[in-house]
RNA sequence: GGCGCGUUAUCCAAGAGGCUAGGAGCCGGUCUGCAAAACCGUUAACGUCGGUUCGAAUCCGACACGCGCCUCCA
């Protein structure tokens, strides 16, 4: 089975056959650096991520680009807001970023540029649909005549009069069309500026993406994604621009992700409802949200609550408890003799064993339909069944019974690289998890201590009613006593 | 108003003409002095009304409800 992808320009999965075989261009939209990156970003950060890791997993050579918006109306405002320059506030934000995809566990691209840094192909491209007569300079801006290019709108499927009907457009003097869009803006005094052949000015918003694509990847490549809010304006400008430009198809496949909900409305900065990813991470350790998100597909919606990160968390403490029993057990056993016989697998064995056998044809199927992260999710917990089921049922570990385990740990850190997860080792995972929990407890951890000792002794006295007393205080502050042979410990509920 | 998307059990969520998705929870059971964890079992679903078909949650049509885009947004 090949890889299939929802190509929003078709509205269809189609067959991905890159454009050089072996090879993928991939570009996605970054972030306009003016503020700290909210959940959507963070979204749209792991919903590529995995595609590019999967790629990557699929053997294919990417060349993943993800490029920073460090010159907007936006940054300036904000810059002004602050009585500093643009400067400081594009690399404070840009920082800010990194550090939040860094903790996300994002890989990094191959190349990140800066809108800054390609002022000089920004205007290369504005000065040939000029001379193309698909651009205009008008007062010191330069636009895009959008009845020119034919295929205008194509990926949103609409048509200009539709959209002009109910539109909330602003019809500037400058513009011959109001659905014309700036390519290049005249500075205001004090805004920064470089020098153009219309005068001093700044780069409109949709130039960047087509002139930062094109230097790094060419006139045509495979793979452009980003959220779905991008898809018009930004998308449908950005193929106006670089089709009219450079007369050839811009990107072969478009990928776009879907919102992340507050209530099942979007999270946006207008509305006010959104979190960013630092206060998140405040409360939730960083692969229980990557997990999180990649508990819906990454084109539909996802509703953020406390409960579904909860949620979230529980299903990742599942696998984690299973591959943490799996490490004490490969930790301690000695390595299999070389001369072990050939013994035969116990009923659960076999069915774990084709579980394994299964794994990676059942992953691999999921991620080829369209990177269906979720459903390979779905393989993992059924691998956890079984696995637990063969912990808990299989006495000795034999030879065999190791190697198999030994297999299905290795499945989980295959298919961990891909989906960016269980890159910590479960029992530091697990330890952070509980302190965390510990954290939001108001008794401290010595008090329970003394209490599980005054327990014991009283349980080895036979004195139960005291010893259920203090299980049922403990309980009542939020902690679980878990005895076992190795004697007992205690977990925040 | 235009265009598009969605509606799956108590909740979250995949799937997509006949094949146990998965997770959380509930309820029973094994284990335990009692619990917990783990395991086992169980539960239950495709918004409404029509149509196509041997067979529809899945395809087609209408309707209802929800959401998104049409302004900057991931």
């Amino acid at each position: 089975m090949a890889l299939r992808i929802y190509n929003t320009l078709t509205g269809e999965k189609e067959t991905f056959v890159p454009l050089i075989p072996g090879k993928v261009g991939m570009y996605v939209c970054g972030v306009t650096v003016y503020d700290y990156c909210h959940i959507g970003h963070a979204r749209a950060g792991v919903a590529f991520d995995i595609v590019f890791r999967y790629l990557k997993y699929a053997g294919f050579d990417v060349t993943y680009v993800r490029n920073y918006t460090d010159i907007d109306d936006k940054i300036i405002n904000r810059a002004n807001l602050e009585g500093t320059d643009y400067r400081t506030i594009a690399d404070r934000y840009i920082q800010a970023f990194d550090e939040d995809m860094e903790r996300l566990g994002l890989a990094k691209p191959t190349v990140e540029p800066k809108a800054t840094d390609h002022i000089d192909g920004i205007i290369a491209i504005i000065e040939a649909l000029v001379a193309k007569g698909h651009a205009y300079a008008s007062d010191g801006d330069v636009y895009y005549a959008v009845e020119t290019f034919p295929g205008y709108l194509k990926l949103s499927g609409r048509n200009l009069e539709e959209m002009q009907a109910g539109a909330r457009v602003e019809v500037g003097d400058k513009k011959q069309h109001p659905m014309d869009f700036a390519l290049w803006k005249g500075s205001k005094p004090g805004e920064p500026w470089w020098q153009s052949p219309w005068g001093n000015g700044r780069p409109g918003w949709h130039i960047e993406c087509s002139a930062m694509s094109m230097d790094f990847l060419g006139k045509t490549f495979d793979i452009h994604g980003g959220g779905k809010d991008l898809v018009f304006p930004h998308h449908e400008n950005e193929i106006a621009q670089s089709e009219a430009a450079h007369g050839c198809q811009f990107v072969r496949y478009w990928l776009h992700n879907g919102f992340v909900n507050i209530n099942a409305e979007k999270m946006s900065k207008s509305l006010g409802n959104f979190f960013t990813i630092r206060e998140v991470l405040k409360k939730y350790d960083p692969e229980t949200l990557r997990f999180f998100i990649l508990s819906a597909h990454y084109r539909s919606p996802i509703d953020f609550s406390d409960q579904n990160l909860d949620e979230a968390q529980t299903g990742l403490e599942r696998i984690y408890s299973c591959l943490a029993a799996l490490d004490e057990i490969l930790h301690s056993q000695s390595p299999p003799s070389e001369f072990a016989v050939l013994e035969n697998l116990t009923q659960v064995g076999l069915e774990l064993q084709e579980k394994v056998d299964q794994f990676i044809p059942r992953f691999v199927e999921a991620m080829d339909d369209d990177f269906n992260a979720t459903q390979a999710l779905g393989i993992l917990f059924e691998t956890v069944r079984t696995t637990n089921r063969f912990l808990a049922e299989t006495k000795e570990m034999t030879s065999v019974s190791l190697a198999l385990i030994a297999h299905v740990r290795h499945l989980f850190v295959e298919t961990g690289t891909v989906l960016g997860l269980f890159t910590t080792p479960p029992a530091i995972w697990l330890a952070g998890i509980k302190s965390a929990k510990a954290d939001r407890i108001d008794i401290p951890a010595d008090e329970i201590e003394r209490l599980i000792v005054e327990r014991t002794e009283a349980r080895a006295a036979k004195n139960f009613k005291r010893g259920d007393e203090i299980r049922d205080l403990l309980l009542a502050k939020g902690i679980v006593l878990l005895d076992s042979a190795q004697g007992t410990t205690w977990k925040v509920k």
